[in-house]
DNA sequence: CGGTATTTGTTACATCGGTAACAATTGAAA
DNA sequence: TTTCAATTGTTACCGATGTAACAAATACCG
């Protein structure tokens, strides 16, 4: 329509960011009544449950959070015993992070709540728009890396 | 695959926050190294630039803000005169805010750069992966919403 | 080797953000 | 009216977060 406007409502990162927070807010409500847990200790939980043992560089990568929010959801994990540091063998900057028995039981307890969220979500959309919503985001998330790359 | 473990990378929340993180990560850039705003306070701006004058609470509703960040974003650019409040004629608590001409210039220098930004994520999508993100988060938005109503 | 650069993880500092309390005003109910 | 509830917006407080500085260890390069 109007050149000298900007709408919002269409606008991409907007969309993105409003969907995202509400998303996560109702999301969050489950790991935080339940546990008291953070978002990035969620994150550290479900990314040592899905992957067992990793170091705290790694998860950062790939849970894409900043060293210092991985450094601290680790103190926090480890104050619970939900988490063992391990030294590395050969390079001893490094120690390797794994969930202790209580930390793989909340994990398990989790899990269900975690899929039934997305189903509760899921279960709104129709097929097509599922189908949409699950390869667009794969598209985007491949735009935004080849983004990158060319930087 | 595995019952007992969640997949983040197939994991909406995570897969929309992972998203939204380097969407708006990227994007504030732009408004920052140029003005120096914060995300709130571009919000505000893009918000008051799109629809003229509104009152906080129905920035704060349109555009997913806590009403402290819309009170702290409105006194920044206030700050700035990039904004001015004015008083309703039968409500006193409700003050109606409108950009003042310097805020509408920064308004109109930022435009463009967003639409330039968002162009060139969707440059890198094919048109059936842009019409899949496209509808998929109105989708979305959708199930969200229909997700609050029956709580 | 020796010296510099890089990597890994932690922490001090400042800023940001939400919760809750608040003052001021308006609405609603009796 | 009078009183209690709800709304609008601000602020104090505290927890969360990123930047930058840092120590320790390792990698690289002459």
């Amino acid at each position: 329509m109007n050149d000298n406007l900007l709408s919002l409502e269409e606008f991409l990162p907007y969309r993105l960011n409003r969907l995202a927070d509400a998303v996560s807010r109702d999301f969050s409500r489950l790991y935080r009544d339940r546990f008291g847990l953070t978002r990035p200790e969620w994150r550290l939980l479900a990314t040592l449950g899905q992957y067992g043992t990793m170091t705290a560089t790694a998860i950062g990568q790939h849970s894409a959070m900043h060293k210092t929010k991985v450094s601290r959801a680790v103190t926090a994990l480890e104050e619970r015993r939900w988490l063992r540091r391990a030294p590395d063998a050969t390079d001893r900057r490094v120690e390797h992070l794994t969930l202790t028995k209580a930390g793989e039981d909340a994990y398990r307890e989790l899990v269900p709540l975690a899929r039934e969220f997305e189903k509760r979500i899921l279960e709104q959309m129709r097929p097509a728009e599922k189908s949409a919503i699950i390869s667009g985001l794969a598209a985007l998330e491949r735009a935004m890396l080849q983004q990158r790359d060319h930087d």
